[in-house]
DNA sequence: GATGAAAATTGGACTATACCAGAAAAAAGC
DNA sequence: GCTTTTTTCTGGTATAGTCCAATTTTCATC
């Protein structure tokens, strides 16, 4: 099993099949799984669905504090970053939305649902949740630009990060297909309550990311006089 | 596959072994352990070596960027943590410990390494670097304590954190062993570059967090003026 | 050349079985 | 009663296949 893992198999990009490593190292198919998902843990590898697995791409750095824009601090990384909007809708707010942002149960809220890629792959998807109250024609709006920018200059609301949760886990289903990537390999979700200027609660974020793509790096700098 | 996640397996505390469970849904041990090793990932339950599967207690809270004691923390959250000294040496910085020390390579350096616990059970070690030029006799302190306290209490360094990183990653053998889980287990990889009131780094700490114990959780409140 | 159906490829999921090593429990010895 | 040895239990690792579903490629057809 662990033959394998030393080996140089990074030649470029794609490993070969399953079938011809397993016959390679003189294993059976289900060892050298055993094997390749071992590195997939350790985020050296990744698989696409029924493609192949490929060499993990370099991590990307990310600040989930900064109030900074996504693109632009994926950019100062040399690396082109690309959002889709996948869906948008109205709906009224859920228990646990409601809790989350503050408000009642049955207030109006926008739900958007969007993916991130780097470089051209999916690193992550996300769900932010909006009161609308202050922000009704939003959805008439681009949505595949930074929030932060729009609320900014159409609604005079200035966001920022006010409380960060993240934990590793694995993809659920939803998460999983929206990335192409299997049910179960490992994740990272990361939610963020943002406030405006006068400390209200206004959108809640979701963020599921691909666990081998991203490395979290939080400046603390400036904090000391706590 | 799926049945078995669904299923309401959580008793008590331990869980079947493998054996059983796979008679019981009549699946073989294998299919049997590619479940139990998904409800892992998602950090429901977790395992023991040789000794059997259990559930996850609840995740421990836990901010990073806070210049709390650990310990500190864990009582306010109702939680009863415990710090043993594994190792503590004395070495000369080696490259990779210069670049993040800031020093010279071969600078007198001190090592320690710590586990921590959380309700009696392993959730992190942790390996410390200080730059030992200000604290040259250090390591006749006792070590399970609070190293922000030890430092400005002796030696008049007063600690805060300055950068962050971190990862999802699979646990090397090391750190495995050590938490006394399986090798390739998901965990976590958190460094912190600590610095003292002049702003200089005095301190690297590397900690390797089991990933179904820990969520972590930044309050960002105060840091909108940036 | 574009289109679309058929074939090959590739990972996903699962059966059935075997042997090993460490941990825990039971038995034996003192 | 306490310690030591032995047995049992449990997860860790591996072999050898099978069938399926999505993707990709091939190739005949228009």
């Amino acid at each position: 099993m662990k033959i394998i893992e030393n080996g140089a198999l990074n030649t470029d990009g794609k490993l070969p099949p399953e079938r011809v490593l397993a016959e390679e190292f003189s294993i059976t198919r289900v060892t050298a799984r055993q094997a390749l998902m071992r590195l997939e843990a350790e985020g050296l590898i990744f698989r696409e669905e029924r493609r192949g697995w490929f060499v993990s791409p370099p991590r990307v750095r990310y600040d989930p504090t900064a109030n900074t824009s996504f693109t632009e601090s994926m950019t100062e990384q040399g690396r082109a970053s690309e959002t889709t909007v996948l869906a948008q809708q109205k709906v009224r707010a859920s228990s646990w939305q409601s809790i989350h942002l503050g408000c009642a149960v049955g207030d109006p809220i926008f739900v958007i649902n969007r993916s991130r890629s780097v470089d051209r792959r999916l690193v992550l998807v996300e769900k932010i949740h909006i009161r609308s109250e202050r922000c009704t024609n939003l959805l008439n709006f681009p949505l595949d630009q930074s929030m932060t920018e729009l609320m900014a200059r159409e609604f005079d609301i200035i966001e920022h990060r006010a409380q960060i949760d993240m934990r590793p886990t694995a993809l659920s289903e939803g998460p999983a297909k929206a990335l192409g990537v299997s049910v179960g390999t490992p994740g990272l979700y990361l939610s963020r309550t943002i406030r405006d200027q006068f400390n209200n609660v206004v959108e809640l974020d979701e963020e599921f990311w691909r666990h081998d793509a991203i490395t979290i790096s939080i400046s603390a700098a400036g904090r000391n006089q706590e």
